[in-house]
DNA sequence: ATGGGTGCAAATTGTTTGCATTTTA
DNA sequence: TAAAATGCAAACAATTTGCACCCAT
């Protein structure tokens, strides 16, 4: 397998119906182990590439760099642990959002982001 | 009275109850009015003052820069309108949003955002 | 040799900071 | 005239892009 092939190979790997979303750092730091020496660019061309063909999707969080993950979940919110900066996938949603907006607004859609520690983070806190 | 109180009064007098987030650039736009050639770095410099003083918040929406807003306001969430930019406050909140979390997790804090558009540029958009 | 894909470095954008200069007391 | 605050430009971090180079066909 040619090189090319070996790096998408690797970054597209960890996109899986479990994982949780991944910056380009973490993508590249992961992608490494597979694919030795990979550039940052690349990361990022791979995963434009990806989001272009539906593969995986952005996520922003506040005050957070872009993270991505598996396409095609369903509808789903993301938890920030504010010690280790890792983004986890929460599962619900309240719903009836879109009352909140004022008069005359057009709501399309929302994001939920809760903040705080990690269950393994919040173990060490005690 | 002096260039220094001036440029940080126009800044002061943006954040008012009824006013919406501001981002860096908007808030030197305006301060400009009352303290012409205020530059980008005393923006940043004052608002960070002033944020450590306590008089205004940071509001962090995803994929966006940060906005300023007038401290102490109830709590309460934001509308980013996808067409023109602006950010607006929203009032309610649905609550329990902490049993979203996964069991361990500790929940600190949430942020709610509605993308969509404002009623201007709803109304604009047909 | 031809085209696709890569790494490096330069360009961009948003934000911070060092420093000489200006302003104020 | 000494302290405080400003503006400009350089420094940074995240992301994108131009370009020379390399590999596979």
């Amino acid at each position: 397998m040619d090189r090319s092939t070996r790096q998408r190979d690797a970054i597209r790997a960890l996109f899986t119906p479990k994982g949780r979303p991944l910056s380009p750092k973490e993508i590249q730091e992961r992608a490494d182990r597979e694919a030795p020496g990979i550039s940052l660019a690349t990361v990022y061309r791979t995963v434009k590439a990806l989001e272009e063909l539906g593969e995986i999707v952005r996520v922003e969080l506040p005050g957070e760099t872009a993270r991505y993950e598996l396409a095609g979940k369903e509808h789903h919110h993301h938890f920030q642990c504010e010690s280790c900066g890792r983004a986890f996938e929460i599962h619900g949603c309240p719903g009836g959002l879109g009352k909140l907006a004022p008069p005359g607004f057009q709501v399309n859609r929302h994001e939920i982001t809760l903040f705080g520690l990690c269950s393994t983070c919040a173990r060490k806190a005690g």
